[in-house]
DNA sequence: ACACTAACCTGCAAGC
DNA sequence: TGCTTGCAGGTTAGTG
């Protein structure tokens, strides 16, 4: 592993390069938005943040710029992380995964629910789009799937997290279980440079009602669409179709 | 315990 | 035209 760039949103590990030498890849997977690469005795935790890709390069390609690392294997493959914001990461961690301890469950599975959402909110003042944001309520709802979720579910962004009834709570996981499938389908969002494994963009912003159409007339009811900040991320709704 | 803000970084777009 | 400013994104440390 070579680190050129060890600034990204947290430093890269230091001495990652040194520890992963001559360990075998034993089991990839993901919790939350991390891709966990489990070696024999550790893992390495990758975030890609909001611009991060991963590339598998010809050995000895040039570094483009915002290359930040490159591991390369026993077979001759070599595999490159580039991210031009350096919002990703690359931990090393012992077994323990101290960044995903504490997080919510994963929205496709049956564990995140209406009654969930309902659980968890009683008492909280938050507004409902940071709650359901949080990730140690459930991961994976980021602010655009989040505004169109709380939009197909008739549900104002800034309305208390406890005062939704659990029969909108069930509504609402719905959608974003939905949201979130339909924008997999697609192959994800694209917001200026994101791109997925093979380089193409993704369709799924061909299928937003109010992420970023804040001023313009809503899909349902031609209201004007209402722009708003909450928890410094901005959120469009309709204030017609929701409450 | 909870709510809210600032910070990280770069590229792009809007405003002057 | 060229400069400055603000915003976008995910996550968490810090403050009240």
């Amino acid at each position: 592993m070579s680190v050129r760039q060890a600034s990204l949103r947290w430093p890269v590990t230091d001495g990652i390069e040194e520890r992963v030498i001559g360990q075998r890849v034993v089991d990839v997977t993901r919790r939350a938005k991390y891709l966990i690469i489990k070696l024999e005795k550790g893992s390495i935790l990758v975030h890609l943040g909001m611009s991060g890709s991963l590339r598998v390069v010809e050995p000895k390609a040039e570094w483009r710029k915002h290359d930040h690392i490159e591991v390369s294997f026993g077979n001759g493959a070599v595999l490159r992380y580039h991210d031009p914001r350096r919002f990703g990461s690359w931990l090393w961690s012992l077994g323990d995964h101290h960044q995903l301890m504490h997080l919510g469950p994963e929205p496709l599975l049956s564990e995140f629910s209406g009654e969930h959402l309902w659980k968890r909110s009683r008492g909280r003042k938050i507004a409902v789009k940071p709650f359901i944001m949080d990730n140690k309520v459930v991961v994976g709802v980021g602010n655009i799937y989040a505004s169109e979720a709380l939009f197909r579910s008739g549900i104002r962004p800034d309305r208390s997290a406890g005062r939704v009834s659990r029969k909108r709570y069930d509504v609402l996981a719905g959608h974003i279980k939905d949201v979130l499938k339909a924008a997999i389908d697609q192959g994800g969002t694209t917001l200026r440079d994101f791109v997925n494994s093979s380089g193409e963009p993704g369709y799924f912003q061909q299928t937003l009602s109010v992420y970023g159409r804040g001023g313009k007339q809503c899909v349902v009811c031609d209201s004007v669409l209402r722009e708003i900040r909450l928890g410094q991320r901005s959120s469009v709704f309709c204030p017609t179709c929701q409450r």
